[in-house]
DNA sequence: TTGACATATTCCCGTATCGGAATATTATTA
DNA sequence: TAATAATATTCCGATACGGGAATATGTCAA
């Protein structure tokens, strides 16, 4: 069996770091065109296109029709996923942020005590 | 350019099903040899340490040798940026959920207006 | 040392990736 | 209708993937 494919699921979809910084480029919350993207990306057309399909068919951005242009935007709820799975994990490094709070917070009464 | 390596960041290591079940296996805390994967995961034995190979290499987990086995062990803070970089998006749906609290509660209020 | 066990590595195959180039499609304007 | 602009699709090459099979490496125990 070889690799799972980029549009079955999210994780994959964000995989792509081209597709992240498009999802980053739509995170304003206004939409975008192709040509749009393009420029601010310095990518080809066509490139840009794909990753825009891939991104379409997970359903982590959508389109909508403006004359003779697309206009891209995105539709974040897609990310709760990655979102949710990834919080699984938050008390590991919470745990660490309060051991460091802890320990600053020691120090700051240790030196409250000696002045 | 061919598709980014999957050791070449930790969102591509996390594009895999199968990794995430690992690491979802090792969320418990606690440290497990690689031959209780490959029975928890009924993959073939080369399979699952290539999968380690993988997350060992961008970090997301550790190895510590216990005898003839590998203790292998989840070192979730490399999670962490997939973490930060999904809540960058947390404002989308956290809006939506006010919004159907919201209405929520005025449906509620309705009722109590009622009775 | 020899044998048994646990794990890693290598090689191979079928498949999918990404980007470039060329082309097709769709929408607008003259 | 023809020409142009914006975008999508197809085909290609180089590359990497994931899993299976076979093998190598490492560790212990007798």
């Amino acid at each position: 069996m070889s690799r799972a494919a980029t549009t079955s699921d999210v994780f994959n979809a964000i995989a792509e770091p081209r597709r992240r910084e498009i999802i980053g480029l739509l995170a304003g919350g206004q939409a975008r065109s192709v040509n749009d993207l393009v420029e601010a990306m310095g990518l080809a057309q066509p490139a840009v296109s794909k990753h825009l399909g891939v991104l379409r068919e997970v359903g982590v951005v959508s389109v909508q029709q403006d004359g003779q242009r697309r206009l891209y935007s995105l539709n974040a709820s897609e990310l709760k996923a990655v979102h949710d799975w990834a919080s699984q994990f938050e008390r590991f490094w919470s745990a660490q942020v309060d051991r460091i709070k802890e320990r600053a917070e020691r120090k700051a009464a240790e030196v409250a005590k000696k002045n």
